[in-house]
DNA sequence: TTGCCGACTGAACACGCGTTCAGTAGGGTG
DNA sequence: CACCCTACTGAACGCGTGTTCAGTCGGCAA
């Protein structure tokens, strides 16, 4: 009963179309009559259901918000590393990573919240991983969750030209898969050699 | 006709204020206008400099590249791993690096000239560094060197929440030094516990 | 002198932005 | 019926943007 269809749909669909254009182009670049036109209204509409701009963008937060807490408890349910790969590969959630990004980057009070989202879930889930014993400690536990947090949502901020590098979308399963092997890879298998070895055997196995 | 007169100290001035304003709130908010009152001038003198907004842009682009490069060579030629690190901690150098970090997050031309150049430098350092046996190789190696890349960048496009979890700037020798040294200890000890069985692969099994 | 040219400015233009306002249509309720 | 509330629209306003234009000032050459 409680999800059943009493909303007025225009408002859903702004909110859905906002959160695309926002998603893909920036909230700058998201004006109120490319929403608007988007849904095949007026602009006016958009101010009337939402008061300002800024509560168009507030109602598309509190929407990927939402969204969002279910998907990352899942995820965390789910246990394992919390990689956002996972999120990457659900079509849906890609858009919603990609609005957070957005988000970030933009230094507002929805990025800073986010941002301390999910440094925290990076802090805490490495601290709990750490006493069940699945990873090991560190001596500036603060800079390695900041390290290891920039790692993931780099990928995702800097999705243009990894997908140009790549020649593929970031939220392909294929492209998933590589970016979640070589993430483990590089945290199980230590890459500086120690510099005292008597003699490398070093097989440039690299292909060109 | 040559440059040994002094070029008039404005257009040079107009430049390095460009740079500014746009390293620290992005090439939206950096008004013909207000680099002008920066300056002290009106703002057609601008567009008398630089014919367009676009003009100055690409006129701060090739300023910064050409101030980067001398860096980077300087940066390789010292040796030892390719981290920004070291960029960070130059004051003057740090402008710089914030300047591009706006540009790898718009996608335009700049934006992906510049993120090619740092992809083949990580690409080819890591290479160069397996041929003289202080890295080891990788199965993915283009993967690999996206993440190696991304663990860099990451920390300065998320510059404010990163200096606002260490209540301190991303520039200050003392954060830069823990930083080196947490990306070290990260890349030098695994932080995985090595899986019981051997030949354990990662822990999602998921074939298509 | 006269003429020219580059640095420089105040005023103003066209455009897109978020926003406001007056007004229309339609459905429920007294 | 009248009344009100909600969804919705076209026209327009104020503002900031990049840009244009006519014109001033000062140094240099003929």
């Amino acid at each position: 009963m409680s999800s059943a269809t009493p909303l007025p749909a225009t408002r859903d669909r702004l909110v859905q179309a906002a959160i695309e254009l926002i998603a893909n182009e920036g909230v700058q670049a998201a004006t109120v009559r490319r929403v608007a036109d988007a849904v095949g209204v007026s602009a006016p509409l958009v101010l009337h259901h939402f008061g300002s701009k800024e509560g168009l963008v507030a109602a598309c937060d509190e929407r990927v918000l939402g969204t969002m807490e279910g998907m990352l408890a899942e995820m965390a349910a789910a246990g394992a590393d919390a990689g956002f790969q996972y999120l990457m590969a659900d079509e849906q959630a890609a858009v919603l990573l990609l609005y957070v990004a957005r988000a970030l980057h933009e230094d507002n009070a929805t990025g800073r919240q986010w941002f301390d989202r999910l440094y925290a879930l990076t802090r805490n889930g490495m601290a709990e991983m750490a006493e069940r014993g699945m990873v090991r400690t560190f001596d500036d536990p603060v800079m390695a969750s900041l390290i290891l947090l920039a790692m993931d949502l780099g990928l995702v901020l800097l999705r243009p030209h990894v997908e140009r590098i790549l020649d593929a979308p970031l939220t392909d399963r294929s492209v998933v898969t590589r970016w979640i092997t070589a993430e483990f890879d590089l945290l199980t298998t230590p890459i500086f050699r120690p510099p005292a070895s008597p003699a490398a055997p070093a097989p440039d196995s690299e292909q060109p």
